[in-house]
DNA sequence: CACCATGTTCCTTG
DNA sequence: CCAAGGAACATGGT
């Protein structure tokens, strides 16, 4: 789920959730999620603070709390890595398997959960420092972001990746940009000429934006089917939003992520799969030459 | 058992 | 100092 669009529509969503409501307890299940914030200076800094924004950068969210009797706003952090989930649950209910942290909110607990525990919620706010301009905003520049390609001698597609260069793309949306500019993923960043790189710079906007809109409207289960036990969740009950084998709405809105072998859509011809830095890559051999 | 997975960080090498 | 490559992290699906 997680790369900017998907954070971006969870912000949305959670706000008006958590915006007035405190905080009177908290439960670390798996310290690892908050380093490297200490379990003790979490649960001191967090209870009886009031939530009064929440933002995103980048694929992290940031929660603004105001603490109890004047102390000045502290900022948490949140990133979900591959897995993760935050949603409210009612207090009585029974925890996910892996659940990794419980803020008590009263009659209701907001849950992060995290199968593989890659994600983060911590007061250490550091990561933001490294990540470069947000994509739909007015500091992503054309020139700004030719400049940094001209860096960098990698593939194109391993640079989309790099945080700092934009920030929020991930491994599906670096494919889907890259199909959609008709750019090849192998060509090397610094060889882009700067009619390309605009190009680019627009396909990256508009995949995000897209998507963005796609996902506040159709995809989102907020609701829960999972046996109407009230949950509210962030994706499917059932998991299934993630088979390519049973395609959803959210995967037949791809046009070349993991469809390796299926024909591309605007020429017929067979969509390939590479590697590049170990992570899959997916494009029309045809569409996309370099 | 093998390989794959929406991400980041740390360590090494050049 | 920097760019780049690879392993590690942890669990589950196919």
């Amino acid at each position: 789920m997680p790369e900017l669009p998907e954070v971006e529509v969870l912000a949305r969503h959670l706000a008006p959730l958590l915006t007035g409501r405190t905080i009177q307890d908290v439960e670390v299940r798996r310290p690892r999620v908050i380093r490297p914030t200490s379990e003790r200076r979490l649960r001191s800094v967090l209870v009886g603070a009031r939530f009064t924004a929440l933002t995103r950068r980048g694929k992290y969210l940031l929660f603004a709390l105001k603490p109890e009797g004047g102390q000045p706003a502290v900022s948490l952090l949140g990133h979900l890595g591959m897995t993760g989930r935050m949603y409210l649950q009612p207090a009585d209910g029974r925890l996910a398997k892996h659940t990794a942290v419980v803020l008590c909110l009263g009659r209701e607990n907001f849950v992060f959960e995290d199968t593989r525990y890659f994600g983060r919620l911590t007061l250490d706010v550091k990561a933001l420092s490294a990540l470069g301009p947000e994509p739909l905003n007015a500091d992503f520049t054309v020139t700004g972001f030719a400049a940094a390609l001209k860096r960098s001698a990698q593939p194109i597609k391993v640079k989309l990746l790099d945080q700092s260069v934009v920030a929020g793309v991930g491994n599906i949306y670096a494919s889907e940009a890259l199909f959609r500019a008709r750019l090849s993923p192998r060509t090397a960043a610094r060889r882009l000429a700067v009619s390309r790189v605009e190009r680019l710079w627009n396909s990256v906007r508009e995949v995000l934006t897209e998507a963005i809109a796609f996902g506040s409207t159709v995809p989102m289960d907020w609701g829960g089917t999972g046996g109407g036990d009230g949950l509210f969740y962030y994706g499917r009950a059932d998991g299934s939003a993630r088979s390519n084998s049973t395609p959803d709405s959210y995967y037949e809105r791809l046009r070349v992520y993991d469809r390796e072998g299926r024909p591309c859509e605007r020429c017929g011809a067979r969509i390939k799969r590479i590697v590049q830095s170990a992570r899959s890559t997916f494009y029309c051999p045809r569409c996309q030459k370099m």
